[in-house]
DNA sequence: GCAACTGTAATCTATCAGTTGACAGTGTAA
DNA sequence: TTACACTGTCAACTGATAGATTACAGTTGC
């Protein structure tokens, strides 16, 4: 466990391990939590008041979660947005640090 | 233009001192670090490569930090795009919070 | 006055979250 | 085998919005 930095593409390890690598969607977490509820991922998109193809699309991880979102899963599973809002920005975040041009940009410093 | 939906406070109480007010919103934070710099925001704007009128409405709280503002902000200031991108989260999981009707949603038990 | 910056507003475009409808594949029980 | 329920995808459509552009009024300083 005190090594696993250098392992990079099996299953389970916290994507903090690794800053090279993509930290996982928030997708990911929603699966893992709905198997572990035994719930249908049909029955929970109707709990949720959404289509089953918006949240398909979510647990693939080819939508984001948005705030709308985040907050009927914070109220499915007990705890607030804030979880998934936070968890979908870091995801964000590391795409966005790889795919947006800002050679451009200077750096200012703060004096 | 005095009552947005919820309002900012403009100085100087710290948004963490109240869990029930709204948190800042991340163009607070990047507004006092340009007036530490003493950069005009019409040259920022112009650094950044975006619009004086984008970037002013981001300032002002009226538009998010996206991914791909997020990644210009973060060379700009030297940090990565993650700071904005959280702020953004907190600030959208507050609203969501309070605006997103779950009602409806059942809390399922995690086992 | 004139110039540069600021704060708004209107309009337009492009992107995208989200819906509905459809279709094929996969169990699984009758 | 048939039938049913769930899954994974696709296409088409709608609505919302990030962002650019243009324009105009109010600063502040020369």
């Amino acid at each position: 466990m005190a090594d696993d930095k250098t392992r990079r593409n099996t299953v389970d390890i916290p994507a903090k391990a690794d800053p090279n690598r993509c930290p996982s969607h928030p997708g990911e977490l929603i699966a893992d939590l709905l198997e572990d509820a035994g719930k249908s991922k049909m029955a929970v998109a109707e709990m949720l008041g959404i289509s089953r193809q918006q949240f398909h699309s979510v647990l693939a991880g080819r939508k984001p979660v948005t705030p709308d979102m985040a907050a009927r899963l914070g109220k499915l599973f007990g705890n607030g947005p804030g979880l998934w809002l936070r968890m979908q920005a870091n995801f964000d975040a590391w795409h966005a640090a790889r795919e947006v041009d800002v050679s451009a940009i200077p750096t200012i410093k703060a004096a």
